[in-house]
DNA sequence: GCTTGACCTAAAGTCAGCTTTAGGTATTAC
DNA sequence: GTAATACCTAAAGCTGACTTTAGGTCAAGC
């Protein structure tokens, strides 16, 4: 059993946010001993996919409505899976989009190290890709999208 | 040349988005025949870096900043190069996390996978990771952070 | 007994990043 | 000539996710 204080401290989170979260329905099992929050390994597991939920994109009120269902039973296993899924899907593209981020930011690094040392960017400017170091041509077609 | 409405479309973001970016000073040399904002191959690669900053998650107000260094000429090619090494790192540290993210969605897939064929969560709560297969138990602990 | 610190609430405030609104110009299509 | 369309501005509005504020309870330490 932990205090909002000791969360807050295991999490990383202000206390405010983990206020917010509950007023938001995100802990629906969570107990209080005379008004104050008592929470379990359960909260904290609890956290844990909220965290992840968030990260993979998703909104604090779809993530009310999965809690919403683990609180219903085992009617919404299907729901629930199929949520996980979709967040699967969704970072797994976001994953790719960062890749092509990483491209293009290899390619300026490279850039204006390369303007650095000539001093001015009038060789870049002409440069076509197949004038470029090997990494850095398949960096910056992929960061252009060819 | 492009106009307003053909970049829109060239980059699937709304106009008035792009009007947004331009008031927020991220095209400084953009340029205006009769009022009409005129966007060059100049403006679109600079398109191309905002999208790339924005997702590497630097704020308008930073891009501003690497615009007006752009402008400013080659004195700034340091700062330049060190504002993308720099989100290179955040990048770099985004994707790690979100290969935990990854993790914990491919251990929560199974497990409502496995709920599902038990009908409930019985056999599922008391387990523990030598319990699990191989890569579901890998995905678990890296997810927990273990 | 009184201060300190950890907890509590409801309600208002903040911030980034857009988007919408209201009103206007200029060109093209009929 | 008038209706539709694409452009323009300034200013207000919106949304999500918190955070801050103002005011209160309660237990521990001095």
């Amino acid at each position: 059993m932990y205090t909002i204080g000791e969360v807050s401290k295991l999490f990383g989170l202000p206390v405010s946010t983990l206020r917010y979260y509950d007023r938001e329905g995100l802990f629906p099992g969570l107990e209080r001993s005379s008004g104050i929050r008592r929470f379990t390994e359960r909260e904290l597991e609890a956290l844990r996919v909220i965290e992840c939920l968030k990260r993979s994109g998703l909104e604090i009120r779809d993530i009310r409505r999965f809690m919403d269902w683990c609180a219903e039973g085992s009617s919404t296993y299907r729901q629930r899976l199929e949520l996980f899924e979709a967040q699967k899907r969704a970072v797994e593209a976001e994953l790719e989009r960062l890749g092509r981020v990483l491209d293009m930011l290899d390619f300026k690094c490279w850039y204006y190290g390369e303007a650095i040392k000539d001093g001015g960017e009038e060789r870049l400017t002409g440069l076509q890709p197949g004038d470029m170091p090997e990494g850095i041509r398949a960096a910056y077609l992929r960061a252009h999208g060819l």
